[in-house]
Parts: C-alpha cells; sequence; structure tokens
DNA sequence: TCAAAAGTGTTGTGTGTACACCCATGT
DNA sequence: ACATGGGTGTACACACAACACTTTTGA
C-alpha cells in the first residue's frame, strides 16, 4: 500500500424512510449553512474519530428524529471526486426505515428545520442527495422482495390493510386485497390480536402483530 | 455538519472471483510489509486524491492482474475504528468478476506474491478481510439469482456445462443438467455458435456465446 | 468396445394471478 | 338506509423439480 494519498473526510448520509397515509416518506433537512445554505437535504454528518460507522448513522439520525432502535442499513458509498465543493468527501450512506407514529422531529445545530417529504413530491436537493435517495428507493424495493424488512415500517399492532399499503407505497402499484391476504397469512409470521381497531365509520379491522421482529430471508415475496 | 472530526484513511480492497476447473477461486496477495507481513491479504490499496472510487479499484486490479474492463461492483464498506493497527482505515470493498482464462498475475510493489485459491481451502487473512470476503460471496449468491453477472465470469465463448459449472461453483451445490439448460435457453439470450469444442476424449460440446453482455435483471433465477 | 460426457421430454406439484360479492359499522 | 372499507374462495396458467436413456467421440 502506498502511503501517499491525501486523507479525504468522511460523513455519513442517512435515507430516513417512513409511510404516511398510503405514501412512500423521507426526511429532510434544511441546511443552516454553506454550501447549499436554506436547501434540502439528507441528514447527516462526519464520522467522529473513534465511533463506528453504523454508530454515527445511528447518531445523526437519533439527533433528527428522536427515534433508536429502527431498522438502518448500509446502503452504498458515494465519493465522486467533486460532489462536495469543499473538498473530497466520501460519504457512507445508510437507510432507516421508521413506523410512522415513532418520531419527534426536532431541528439541530445546523439544520433550520426538519421535515417529511412525500417522495412523489421532492424539493431540489443538495449535493449528490438525489442520486442517493433514487438509490435508496431502488434497493428498499428490491429488498422487499426477498426479506421481510418493510415491517419496520409498521406499528407494533396493524391492519392487514396497513400493511398492504406499506407494500403499495414502496411498490408504487396496486395489489389484490385477496391475493396479498392469503400470502401474507401463509407465511405464518403474523399473529391475529384480540383488538380491533376501531373509531373510523367502517367496519372494525383486526388488529395484527409479528410473532418475531427479527430480520428473515424471503424465498421470493411479490 | 460538525468539522471537529479527525480525517480517517480511505483505502478499496477487491475480492477478485474466478471459476477454475468447477471451483470459485479468489486472488489474494502475499504482504510485503507490515502490519501483517507476510500474511495473505485482499489486493487493494488507498484512493488517490483525485481519484474516483471505483477508478481505484479498477487500477489496482489492474496492477495485479493485469485485466480492465471486467465486472467490478461496489461491495460493502468496511470501518471499524480498531481494523487495522495502523489507525482508521476505512476500507470500500469491491468485487470483481473475471473469466478464467483473461489474467496474468503479477507481483507489485508491496505484494511478494500473487495466486488464485480456491474458496474451498483459504489460509488466514490479513485484517479483517475474512469477513469482507464472506460478504462478497453471499452478495454473489444471492445476486446469480436475479442477474446475469455470473456470465461475465465465462470466455467469450462457452459450452453449456461451463456455464453450468460456473453456477454450480457458486451455489456449492450440484443442478440438474435438463432444467438448467432449458432455463437458461428459454431465456433467448445465447447464442449457439457452429463450432463444437474438441480435443476432450469425449463427445464434443456444441459452443455458445452471449448474444449481449450488458448486465440484465431476470425475473428470477434459480 | 469402452469410458466419458453430450444431448434430449414428460409429468406432477406448487405458486402467482385474475376476479366479485356479502358484512359490519358509524353517520 | 347508506357509504365505506373489511373480509372471503375458486379456477387457470405457468414455472420449478424430479427423473433415465441414447448419442458421439477418442483412446
Amino acid at each position: 500500500m502506498n502511503q501517499k494519498a491525501e486523507k479525504p473526510m468522511v460523513t455519513v448520509d442517512i435515507v430516513v424512510f417512513t409511510v404516511k397515509n398510503g405514501d412512500l416518506n423521507i426526511l429532510l433537512v434544511k441546511r443552516k449553512f454553506n454550501p447549499f445554505k436554506g436547501k434540502w437535504a439528507l441528514p447527516g454528518g462526519f464520522i467522529r474519530e473513534k465511533e463506528e460507522i453504523k454508530k454515527a448513522a445511528a447518531r445523526e439520525l437519533e439527533e433528527e428524529t428522536g427515534v433508536s432502535g429502527v431498522y438502518l442499513e448500509q446502503l452504498y458509498t458515494f465519493g465522486e471526486v467533486k460532489r462536495d465543493p469543499r473538498g473530497r468527501v466520501i460519504t457512507v450512506a445508510y437507510f432507516a426505515l421508521v413506523p410512522d407514529d415513532k418520531f419527534r422531529l426536532r431541528a439541530s445545530y445546523d439544520a433550520e428545520d426538519v421535515q417529511f417529504f412525500s417522495t412523489k413530491s421532492l424539493p431540489l436537493l443538495a449535493f449528490d442527495h438525489k442520486e442517493i435517495l433514487q438509490y435508496a428507493i431502488e434497493r428498499l424495493r428490491n429488498k422487499i422482495q426477498y426479506t421481510n424488512v418493510a415491517w419496520s415500517l409498521l406499528p407494533s399492532a396493524f391492519t392487514l390493510r396497513e400493511i398492504q399499503d406499506v407494500y403499495q407505497a414502496i411498490w408504487g402499484r396496486h395489489l389484490d386485497k385477496r391475493n396479498f391476504r392469503k400470502k401474507l397469512l401463509s407465511l405464518g409470521l403474523l399473529r391475529s390480536l384480540k383488538r380491533h381497531k376501531r373509531g373510523s365509520r367502517q367496519r372494525p379491522a383486526q388488529l395484527h402483530s409479528f410473532k418475531s421482529t427479527r430480520p428473515i430471508e424471503l424465498k421470493r415475496f411479490f
């Protein structure tokens, strides 16, 4: 190995997904400083000297949303030489899956605002964050085909309608209710609770929960 | 973003796969310097100041094997704080797929030897390279299920037996010849050549080539 | 003539997909 | 009573998996 290399800076950026009323949303922060002051960007920041990379992502996520213990997976490392006008900055991108009911947004030191946006109507993004986001959506779409990660987007008790909405939001297309339920229930990984979801002005829906929350590889899923 | 962070060093490491007589092999280099002097390690090195990360991986690969233009994909970024005794070193791992007939190994400045090893009988590896390698194998196994990347491991003309061997080497299990051929041919992506592979003391096998080499996403593949 | 790999079809089983009606509730 | 989403079953098409024998060559 040749030690002559100049050291780049290394950051983490996090694509935080949630599903809000049937729509896939991601978290953005409004930058308080240059470059891209006033523009929306993915939450993120520098990795500390003796901090594991994933820990850094979890810390940044916790700072912006107050949530911890959610699904967090490394996505890809973006390092184009000129992606940051300040110099060589390599960013390790992560994506997080957060249930709609869990977070409490907070502005932070370098963000003047924090907000969820529907992936259907996004503002212009700073840096190469649009590319990162597209990559994250693609990964999520692929991943729900052979894992149960999408479940991380749900609260602990949910209706079958709600879980179908999560899949539809990610896929961006409608699924047949009967086929969806048949397939999902045949996996044998749900427990149906005694309780029903009341309060809407329709027939109350049976609530369900997962027997286990840990990640599972499925043969194939839709 | 908080600028107080100490800059880590950033390297690339490459897992170079090939299939040699029915066995999945990877390229290792014997380290000439400390740390881990004399131990086998993945080829790799530092990213240069104004060099794209993938370019760095391609350059290191070319230096050790003389090949270029092969399949090269970013795998994962490993950054455990203490993975390198010299200090904080974050490595962006790549994997490459190289046809058996293409390379010409060369020792380089910091490697005293370069050699392919069967994944069935590997030496002890330096750093966390065992972990990187396991991750790469897992990724390759998953990837052949829904893409045609494995084709990058074949020469331009090959027999159906040879392509089956590639899949079997990666999967680590035997596949039924008739089912394999039926599935593969039904994709309509092969062209059967006029030539036959003679010279072995069995019946000559029809040679084939790919109509197109570019990467394709398949619905599912074995 | 023998050894070794090439080549070739059929059948059963399981999984995905398409599709329509009645039910329970709140207003 | 009515609007709204909840809940349920069947039939067809397709893909995967299991399985054995004949052919062609070189030695």
